[in-house]
DNA sequence: ACGTGATCATCC
DNA sequence: GGATGATCACGT
């Protein structure tokens, strides 16, 4: 069981190594059994490359490499480098949070440095035989920072001012606010049209995937000049 | 129930 | 084919 890497450049050493490997292979290495699909196992790619990686969070609502200031993100993309799903960040505040800065809410901090890893994972592809890609860090570039700011400023006033009803997964340019939930018969604190407590649907916050493949070509460009 | 890891399934 | 809303498992 790998140990929590000691900084920045251990844990992209890390990454290096395992870039290639099926995953199969690291689950292998790591004694993982390997389900014949994810349907039933949604979140096990994350947590195979965490467990691979030493982060150590696990279900806590930190980072998930903390002494580093790290997030790690594991990417499914297609042959083409595409990513295939949204990316989700973090759970909404859907009460409480009226008056939050920008540089102080979740969705900021935790994008703020991003370890992602594109894994191939079309979905004719078996989890076993699904390649890791080369990992790398991210940091929001000032434009990316303010799109991001900007919709998450859009999204929480209308999430204060108790709309939480009129917000659809295509709100936002970047950033959007969909169900995060067992099912869609969980429940949980809101805030109301009359500004009342109300109880909901609760969501998070996910990144577009628009947003995340222009990152992949972003890095994709750097490192093939 | 909440927050972590996300992908599934269906609709347009 | 892509995006939106729904859903699965686990630890706390």
């Amino acid at each position: 069981m790998p140990t929590s890497p000691a900084s920045v450049t251990e844990l992209l050493e890390r990454c290096a190594l395992i870039a290639g490997l099926t995953l199969g292979q690291l689950a292998a290495q790591l004694q993982v059994p390997v389900p014949a699909d994810l349907r039933r196992e949604k979140g096990w790619t994350g947590q195979l490359l965490e467990m691979a990686l030493g982060a150590t969070a696990g279900s806590q609502a930190v980072q998930d490499f903390p002494e580093l200031a790290v997030e790690l993100k594991t990417l499914p993309i297609d042959q083409y480098g595409k990513p295939l799903e949204s990316t989700y960040v973090c759970v909404a505040p859907l009460t409480g949070a009226t008056g939050q800065q920008w540089q102080e809410s979740w969705v900021c901090r935790k994008l703020s440095r991003v370890l992602w890893l594109p894994v191939l994972a079309e979905r004719h592809i078996a989890p076993a035989e699904r390649i890791i890609g080369q990992g790398f860090l991210w940091q929001p570039s000032p434009d990316e920072a303010a799109l991001l700011q900007q919709d998450w400023e859009e999204l929480m006033e209308l999430i204060a001012f108790g709309r939480l009803d009129q917000i659809k997964g295509a709100h936002g340019k970047v950033l959007q606010l969909r169900p995060k939930a067992a099912d869609s018969k969980a429940l949980t604190a809101a805030i109301g049209p009359d500004g009342r407590p109300v109880q909901s649907l609760p969501r998070g916050f996910y990144l577009k995937s628009q947003f995340t493949a222009a990152i992949l070509q972003q890095q994709f460009a750097l490192a093939h000049r």
